[in-house]
DNA sequence: GTTCCTGCAAATCCTTTGCAAGTTC
DNA sequence: GAACTTGCAAAGGATTTGCAGGAAC
């Protein structure tokens, strides 16, 4: 299906790994494989088990240590969303922040450009240079909003 | 000095603790002045030494367990900034962004109408109703933009 | 063959919890 | 005196590291 996908970041892993001496793996190969295909924000236990649907012998370890790598080479940006470490791929993805249900944990993505360009005046205003931003919004989605029990749940 | 500031603050943390059962010990006493006297974004650590320099006798414990009760106040909020937790007075504070400087670690405050409008506007759009958000800047502060040796360090 | 990788177990780091002794109401 | 607090030590959870055996180059 989707195995053609992805071509570039690939090539730039490769490129990474090369650069850096590094080798070539099965497990390295399927993790970057998994996470590349995946549209999600993963968790690493969500990545480790997607891999291991293809190779039960990829430890934990290495999961941790490959998404290490894919961050090192730009392909992966990790995400602390409800207190929870999650990953999103990053190479030439359109920037992007985040909506994040409070009471399903759903995410949804958002982009925003009045928002970019504020963010450039106040960063102008007192001379800071941008190199990164994390935006992220809580609150209810358009489904549990409709629920008003759940409202109470997350009200605590 | 600032003994009678923030007490509206104290006397709110007082109702959360008469109406929760809650007691008022010397050390919890120390750590809620300690945390409102600050202007600062804490760490645990931070508090903790902070706290200890008025009563040696107060543990990390207490002062985790004293954050919690700030937070369900209404009187703390925890941030994730650049992988470090880290806690602010929330009360009565303008809704507030913050730039953090890669470089040098110094925290900027800053607000945004802007923004915020452009937030309900993309939120209402979705039909998501917002609870709270988190946005950080990071990059170079002007000083730091201003050493260019910096920018090398941080980009590795 | 050398260098890099891997998984496991152990080590760390941060935070929470169980508990006995001390405090507050 | 009953209920709550405290600090310590131990437990937990997440992530990293040391290491011996295995794979890649």
């Amino acid at each position: 299906m989707k195995d053609e996908a992805h071509g570039e970041e690939k090539r730039i892993f490769s490129a990474y790994l090369l650069k850096n001496h590094l080798k070539r793996s099965e497990q390295r190969q399927a993790i970057v494989d998994t996470f590349l295909h995946s549209e999600r924000h993963l968790s690493v236990d969500d990545l480790l088990e997607l891999v291991q649907k293809r190779r039960a012998d990829v430890g934990r370890t290495t999961v941790y240590r490959t998404l290490k790598l894919l961050q090192a080479a730009g392909l992966a940006q990790e995400l602390v969303l409800q207190g929870e470490t999650r990953f999103e791929r990053e190479y030439n993805r359109k920037h992007h922040d985040h909506f994040i249900c409070n009471a399903c944990g759903e995410i949804f993505e958002f982009t925003s450009p009045e928002i970019e360009q504020a963010q450039d005046d106040i960063a102008a205003g007192i001379g800071f240079v941008i190199q990164g931003h994390r935006h992220q919004i809580y609150g209810l989605c358009r489904s549990c909003a409709a629920r008003p029990q759940r409202v109470e749940a997350r009200s605590r």
